[in-house]
RNA sequence: GCCCGGGUGGGGUAGGGGUUAUCCUAUAGGACUGUGGAUCCUUCGACUCGGGUUCGAUUCCCGACCCGGGCCCCA
């Protein structure tokens, strides 16, 4: 019986893992080099660590068991819960701001399609621990760098929950999650119906029809003309010339609201084309959630982007390795696997198992790209010697093997 | 969950109610017994699954599964 894997799931081949080996080694460096700590939590939580979240409509797409102890489990659909529940219990005195990433398969039970997986990667950061927009600009230039560094254009937009919510004020939460939702979706038809059916003030609604539509580098400016001088604005534009420090691109949408209530002040997301429908490889924002969870409030920002997406429409290749190959036969097997170990120490070595002909050990060393061919035959082990070969140039030299690391090393 | 389109050796394909199911590539071995990449030969290997129609189905029909595109959703 033939066991197929279970639908939206992959199997990474030596080739896929590599890249994606060296992609992910690219995003770990440079977060790691903006002084940022990878954390890793697990796998599984309780599901209420999600459904406290982000509310009961998220079970659909949840994948959740009950365990032989009757818990009601959730495979993570996402990480930054896990990391707010880690915070709460175990980092609440650690010295601010906390920077964390991490990088992790997460699960949802989703239609799969372009870019979107049952299990899927996430590599994400978040700084715990300050309100100001330094740590915002800080987290969206890392995800940029760390796009730039997967050789990924992206196309940064930024908004801020905090000026479009002002225009609520007096709204209850639900309403203002439905409106936000249909701003994010741009569905101005939509929004218009909605708005016309629980009779919104006219001029709320011809502000929040006109903020949503501002775009350009002076979107800060007609904001302020239409929202007057609140606070808000003024974190947004100092947000916005850190952004500049950073030497960012990036396009003004008051439209982002990415659908969710937690978010609190700036929110972010990147676009990259040749994803279909499935465009954005990064999202964020700053968020409050600490309070869910039993700890005390904190502001943090974040981000987290789909690797998996990355992995699509990144062109980068891994440079190739460097190896070689131990050619050897039953007479000289011994010698040659000694020698295949010692350079193991230091490159990538390949020695026969097939019991193969010199020449198809040779055109193996081909098959497998190897630099060298390391000859370890009767006659050069007779004269204590090996022959190493250049598959490059054909040309070749006997050896003394303590040689052999100096040459292949060079 | 919904709407399209699609599933033929490991990968890529041709075909089509009765065939020895085509070709390329990859694999293994050989021609070539200590010198690779080329060439040639041999070998291995497939009609996604289950029902139905039919004398006969890989081919037609239905369903399932999986893949792709979109909707929904996207924490």
């Amino acid at each position: 019986m033939k066991i197929n894997k279970p639908r939206g799931t992959r199997d990474f081949l030596p080739e896929d893992t590599r890249k994606r080996r060296y992609i992910e080694n690219k995003l770990r460096q440079t977060a790691k080099r903006w002084g940022y700590n990878e954390i890793k939590t697990p796998t599984f939580e309780h599901i209420e660590l999600f459904t406290l979240k982000s509310g009961e409509g998220i079970l659909g797409e949840i994948y959740n068991f009950k365990d032989k102890g009757d818990r009601e489990i959730a495979l993570r659909p996402e990480l930054t819960a896990p990391v707010i529940r880690l915070y709460v219990s175990e980092l609440q005195r650690a010295p601010r701001p906390i920077k964390l990433y991490y990088f992790d398969n997460c699960f949802r039970y989703e239609r799969p399609q372009k870019g979107r997986f049952r299990e899927f990667w996430q590599f994400g950061a978040e700084i715990i621990g300050s309100p100001r927009p330094e740590a915002d600009a800080e987290v969206i230039a890392l995800a940029c760098r760390m796009l730039h560094e997967a050789g990924v254009d992206g196309d940064l937009h930024v908004g801020h929950l905090g000026i479009i919510r002002t225009l609520f004020k007096g709204l209850d939460t639900d309403t203002q999650g439905q409106i936000m939702r249909l701003v994010d979706k741009k569905d101005d038809k939509g929004l218009e119906d909605y708005l016309e059916e629980i009779d919104a003030d006219i001029g709320m609604r011809e502000k929040l029809f006109e903020l949503i539509g501002l775009t350009g580098s002076n979107a800060a400016d007609e904001a302020k003309r239409l929202l007057g001088d609140i606070e808000e604005l003024e974190t947004f534009r100092t947000l916005l010339e850190l952004l500049d420090s950073h030497s960012l691109d990036y396009t003004i949408n008051f439209g982002i609201a990415r659908g969710l209530d937690y978010y609190t002040g700036m929110v972010f997301e990147i676009y990259s084309s040749g994803l279909g429908a499935q465009n954005q490889v990064c999202g964020g924002g700053s968020y409050r959630l600490a309070h869910l969870f039993g700890g005390k409030e904190v502001e943090s920002t974040g981000f987290a982007l789909g690797f998996d997406r990355v992995m699509e429409v990144c062109t980068t290749e891994p440079p190739a390795d460097d190896r070689a190959v131990v050619v050897c036969f039953d007479e000289t097997r011994k010698e040659g696997i000694r020698i295949a170990d010692s350079l193991r120490e230091h490159i990538i070595v390949d020695v026969d198992v097939m019991g193969r002909s010199f020449s198809a050990q040779l055109k193996f060393a081909n098959t497998v790209r190897a630099r060298w061919a390391v000859i370890v035959g009767e006659d050069e082990v007779a004269q204590g010697k090996v022959a190493l070969k250049d598959m490059e140039s054909g040309k070749q030299e006997l050896l003394d093997p303590d040689e052999l690391v100096k040459r292949l090393t060079a």
